[in-house]
DNA sequence: CGAGGAGCGA
DNA sequence: ACGTCGCTCCTCGA
């Protein structure tokens, strides 16, 4: 395997040449020229890049594990390449029919909301609605910005049942979100020819070192709604002998909260595949059968002590008190007391040392720890905590890719994988091939061999939509 | 064109 | 003031 620098030395010719997008221009879509050009110059753009990050980091001191991560990085490289000429295919029929059927729905709740304050005003303008909602309709006020108040989503919840135009706002609203941002921005990024999708996966532009995706972004594909999962169900195989596989982490940021903490009782819950929001519900609500309800509970507090949020955050979250809330934080730690007994010391060496690591050993510099103003202390720890659990699980998922991608190559099998979504691997499965179902559940679980060990979750269906969990 | 408000996902 | 991050849309004023 070349290292990145070579490849940067190679490839750069052609990432001074096509900077950004501009790239897409020159491209002649007939088959051929895609493979050969394209994959040169994206891979050229995303080593370029890499490269200059790269090149920030050697100016620091150098730390054990740089080589590792290096290399990782300069093999996904090449794993995203091949992943940007698979393309998924679009029914855009259906969805252009999904437009207009949304189309339908927002002329006739525009109207609605037009006849309730006998006025026609611009929806999509959040100045406007301020002025109707809270000047003539004379609504009170809840939240405040930074220019008067605010007509969010969280300010709307909060009044709709005594104004019910909150409520019409809000179905517009969303539905205007996925008209726009979704539907119509999938239609103009699709190429014409191939009835494709061509997103463009960044690998090294967030600072956390997930990827992004962008032109259209598909790591912020919609569900859970009717329209959502409809939009979902457009993302379809390339030929009916393919079939669309969905391999997903399950629990993955908690799962590397045992391993890095090596919390006994979380441990154990794994080891022993207890259902782990059951677990902490059983705690928080004592023992005895649990509700749905109360797990939901349970699950939102595993979720977020995990991104040391505060009682009054998790309290909104959950719609609670923020005492009761904080007697759930103070709970969850009294149950697994060596994850805080492990963020305690995790944050005493951040201070000392002036940095905090990652399961692989990737670096990552804070400042702010002791700063006088607490806001922007609480703000650095926050980052602190969460950076090793954020950070681990993004190289877990990175490290199955290149296995995955080795293991499609090697044996020439025609299934193609086609999507990361930071902990859900996407690919096309062609029929005679349906045994790599158990291969990539293998590779993706145990691709790091923790403790608590990795689940995958595997769903096969004709497009990409999933059953609500 | 950029800031600000808003909203989608993980 | 009280999860993070990234991408995209729209409006509005310079």
């Amino acid at each position: 395997m070349p290292k990145l620098y070579d490849i940067k030395l190679k490839e750069y010719i052609f990432s001074t040449r096509f900077k950004n997008n501009d790239f897409k221009d020159f491209i002649d879509f007939s088959d051929d020229f895609v493979v050969s050009e394209q994959s040169d110059i994206l891979s050229a753009e995303k080593a370029f890049f890499a490269w200059e990050k790269y090149a920030q980091i050697d100016s620091e001191k150098p730390f054990p594990s740089q080589e590792f991560i290096f290399d990782m990085e300069a093999k996904l490289l090449m794993v995203l390449a091949r992943m940007e000429l698979n393309w998924f295919k679009i029914d855009s029929g259906r969805l252009k029919e999904i437009w207009v059927e949304i189309e339908e729905r927002i002329k006739s709740l525009e109207m609605e909301i037009y006849d309730l304050v006998w006025e026609k005003f611009n929806l999509n303008s959040p100045k406007q609605l301020q002025v109707i909602l809270f000047e003539k309709l004379n609504i009170p006020t809840t939240k405040k910005i930074k220019t008067w108040f605010s007509v969010d989503n969280e300010a709307l919840e909060y009044i709709w049942q005594k104004y019910p135009i909150a409520s019409i706002i809000l179905e517009h609203r969303g539905l205007r979100k996925l008209q726009t941002t979704y539907v119509e921005w999938l239609l103009k990024t699709l190429n014409p020819n191939t009835k494709k999708i061509h997103t463009t996966f960044n690998q090294t532009w967030a600072s956390t070192w997930r990827m992004s995706s962008e032109n259209p972004n598909l790591q912020n594909i919609p569900a859970g709604n009717w329209y959502a999962e409809e939009i979902k169900s457009c993302f379809i195989s390339s030929s009916p002998d393919y079939k669309i596989m969905v391999a997903d982490y399950s629990q993955v940021e908690i799962r590397v909260l045992a391993n890095l903490s090596q919390d006994p009782i979380l441990l154990d819950a794994f080891k022993a595949w207890e259902d782990i929001h059951t677990r902490t519900a059983k705690f928080l609500f004592w023992d005895k059968e649990i509700t749905s309800e109360e797990r939901r509970r349970a699950k939102t507090v595993n979720f977020w002590v995990i991104y040391w949020i505060s009682g009054f955050g998790l309290s909104k979250q959950i719609g609670i008190w923020p005492a009761e809330a904080g007697i759930y934080i103070d709970k969850f730690y009294e149950l697994y007391s060596w994850v805080k007994k492990y963020n305690e010391e995790l944050l005493v060496k951040a201070r000392e040392n002036g940095y905090v690591e990652t399961f692989f050993w990737r670096r990552r510099y804070i400042n702010n720890l002791n700063d006088a103003n607490r806001i922007i202390k609480w703000q650095a720890e926050r980052e602190a905590v969460n950076m090793p659990i954020q950070w681990t699980a993004a190289d877990v998922i990175k490290l199955a890719m290149i296995q995955i991608d080795k293991l499609l190559n090697t044996w020439n099998y025609k299934s193609k994988m086609i999507l990361q979504v930071h902990d859900e691997l996407v690919f096309e499965l062609y029929k005679d091939e349906l045994f790599l179902e158990e291969k990539i559940k293998e590779i993706m679980e145990n691709v790091v061999p923790f403790e608590a060990k990795l689940l995958v979750e595997i769903w096969v269906w004709d497009n990409w939509k999933k059953a609500k969990k």
